[in-house]
DNA sequence: GCCTTATGGCTAATCTGATTAGCTATAAGG
DNA sequence: CCTTATAGCTAATCAGATTAGCCATAAGGC
């Protein structure tokens, strides 16, 4: 049997792209196994268990997503921040509902989490949108708190496919944008509420 | 053997106390059955499968939440009834984490689906809220699937017992209801934004 | 009050998937 | 070329869902 010489890393990224193709839910180890030529048991040598690596799926997951935060939000502020904050997040959940779904019920093995470490570089960024809008300071964790609620909701319902939103996706999350620039206390030339488009 | 004389309603029942009590990703029908006082084959003259109990669990759950929203939100409109249904969603997915979280992943078997019917009602509920907004009607399925994001993003999180919250649950709570209030375009004498409590 | 029958519950057995135990060949270093 | 740690393997165990087939009892008809 010729070594594969896999890595931890390997298999979660096999993990994580199964869960999006099949499911977080329906992830099995046969399956991460057979796509990497490898018998079921074997992967105990790189993961302690199916839900240690389920862990390690959320925390990949997380890890991207707040890349990819970053990326959209670079020189940008106030609305336009949290459209892109919005708008990334609604990308990778689209591309990766599985890895998404895994964040969900994840919990915190401890303050040493890797997956605590990159949700915290998550909510920083959800922080930093509010920088453009003037929220007073005692009220910036709720504000951070609501948000997240918002943008996780969404996600978790796209992740899900629970909305059929056969048509006018695209309008009701630039509407969502707009809602939650509102509730912000966005104010925008023109007046503050818009109706359509 | 005495014939214990169980309906499905009570295994539902007795499948939901569980799901609040371990979690919901943790129920078997094992447990189910020992809190029963019968046999786990023997389950299956009252349900399908393990999948049947928890898509009823989750109907259940929509029917209980509807009854609840309904009675809170009767005689209200505008930010209170948004108050009251907001609260009341906390209030059931606190007393029932493991019901709410069933509903989470649950998919409709068809358009018979008990659980689509219930989740209408609650939807229904939400397009009430709107009435006193004075939302465009173009606008209302944006509004309610946005409601609906942020109100579910907020369960989940609570059912999860994902944020720790120790401290200021209650004022979040307090600014996220304003915050959808404020989204929504609602306006209230004396300036619309207020900074705490 | 007795007989019939549908059915709720039972035991035994199967199946899938996670996990453990213990073996072995191979890759990497000397 | 020899040594050694280890990635992968097979065999086996375990938990939990599900199926097959049996049987006693509750409920209704007489």
């Amino acid at each position: 049997m010729p070594r594969t010489g896999l890595s931890t890393d390997e298999v979660v990224r096999a993990g994580a792209e199964l869960a999006d193709e099949a499911g977080f839910a329906r992830l099995t180890l046969g399956m991460v196994a057979e796509r990497l030529g490898i018998r079921a048991p074997s992967l105990y040598k790189h993961v302690d268990s199916l839900a240690d690596l389920q862990h390690r799926i959320a925390t990949l997951a997380m890890r991207e997503m707040d890349e990819l935060i970053r990326d959209a939000m670079l020189g940008r502020s106030g609305r336009e921040a949290l459209a892109a904050l919005a708008r990334a997040i609604r990308s990778y959940v689209t591309a990766h509902p599985g890895r998404y779904t895994a964040t969900v019920g994840a919990g915190f093995a401890g303050p040493d989490d890797a997956l605590l470490a990159a949700s915290a570089r998550v909510i920083e960024s959800i922080g930093a949108v509010l920088h453009g809008y003037g929220i007073p300071e005692a009220d910036l964790v709720h504000a951070i708190r609501t948000l997240r609620c918002t943008l996780h909701g969404f996600a978790v319902l796209q992740a899900g496919n629970a909305f059929q939103w056969s048509r006018d996706a695209d309008e009701s999350f630039e509407w969502l944008i707009g809602f939650m620039d509102r509730g912000l206390g966005g104010v925008h030339p023109g007046g503050s509420r818009s109706s359509s488009g």
